[in-house]
DNA sequence: TACCATACCTACTAATCCAGTAAGGAATTA
DNA sequence: TAATTCCTTACTGGATTAGTAGGTATGGTA
């Protein structure tokens, strides 16, 4: 279990989808201009997340991805498990014989904690988190806004490039 | 809150520090050999380790390392936040309006992540690990042998370094 | 006292990973 | 057909990791 900058872009972009779930794809262009991560970069990280199954890319005009799960059934341990590949091990096994056991012994720790981190983070769901409250007060005023706009300009992403371009 | 080899070094080499509290101060020399880390960038973690309290050093023959506070009082969190420099907060606050507030939402969000994970393992002390089943007593097993010989080779560190050499 | 083991400090370096750039192809809708 | 979007691959500057090297300071022991 990792954790860096890239699972935290991983773990909101896909807050992003789940908060959105409802209202159809979310493009990566509008989730570059919201969060400020770079479009090219994000379609590396959803070419993983994809590989899991935990998003699902819609082709053409009016597409975008959504979440290939409920978000009740997607817990933080998978996203970023998905993106930051598992800490190397430490080769402990197999090769001597751990000076006598000691190593082994704080490895085993290790894993220990690892394991305890990794069930943690895997109890909570996204859906844990956008059903807090007051988030979806933010999230269907949001909605609503955009979906005014959206009856003028078709797509959803009309209006997010609108929002980016500081209109 | 981030997590990487860096923190591991610096949360098993504490758990080896933890293990052998009541035997006297551990040298670097000692968890470099046993773990496979090189003994100067050992010196780097431990520096920063030192700079929180977290442990203190003895010099000169004898000496080494040992904890700065009981076992129990020490946690899981302090060890990683004093290697592993936190990631970089968004730079929400202040800057642009975050295009109505979808970015303040998702970023709000990840707060709330990551301050359940500093909380789940700020709860976590060495103690915690080190007093499970099965650990006291392989821990002591090998001190014993280890203060066996050290009789015959005063030091502790004479032990560890033919244990080293593969003596 | 001289010597040695250890902490402690600073600077440098090779390798790896992060984050982004660039360029294009493939599928879908209008 | 044209526009939009996913999807893929290759490349790149910079940061971080992990290690090397070379010292100084301090304390125990012969």
């Amino acid at each position: 279990m990792k954790l860096s900058t890239k699972g935290r872009y991983a773990v909101t972009a896909m807050m992003d989808l789940a908060l959105h779930d409802h209202t159809g794809p979310v493009t990566l262009a509008d989730i570059s201009n919201c969060q400020g991560i770079s479009l090219s970069y994000l379609e590396q990280l959803f070419a993983k997340l994809r590989k899991e199954g935990l998003v699902e890319g819609v082709r053409g005009p009016g597409g975008g991805y959504r979440l290939g799960r409920p978000a009740s059934q997607i817990s933080i341990a998978e996203i970023i498990h998905a993106v930051d590949e598992a800490i190397d091990v430490t080769r402990c096994l197999g090769s001597k014989d751990c000076h006598g056991g000691e190593k082994c012994l704080t490895h085993q720790l290790w894993e220990d904690l690892s394991h305890r981190l990794y069930e943690f983070l895997d109890g909570l769901t996204l859906a844990s988190f956008i059903s807090r409250p007051g988030v979806r007060e933010v999230s269907r005023r949001q909605d609503t806004t955009a979906s005014r706009i959206a009856t003028m300009f078709p797509p959803r992403t009309a209006f997010s490039a609108m929002v980016a371009q500081g209109r």
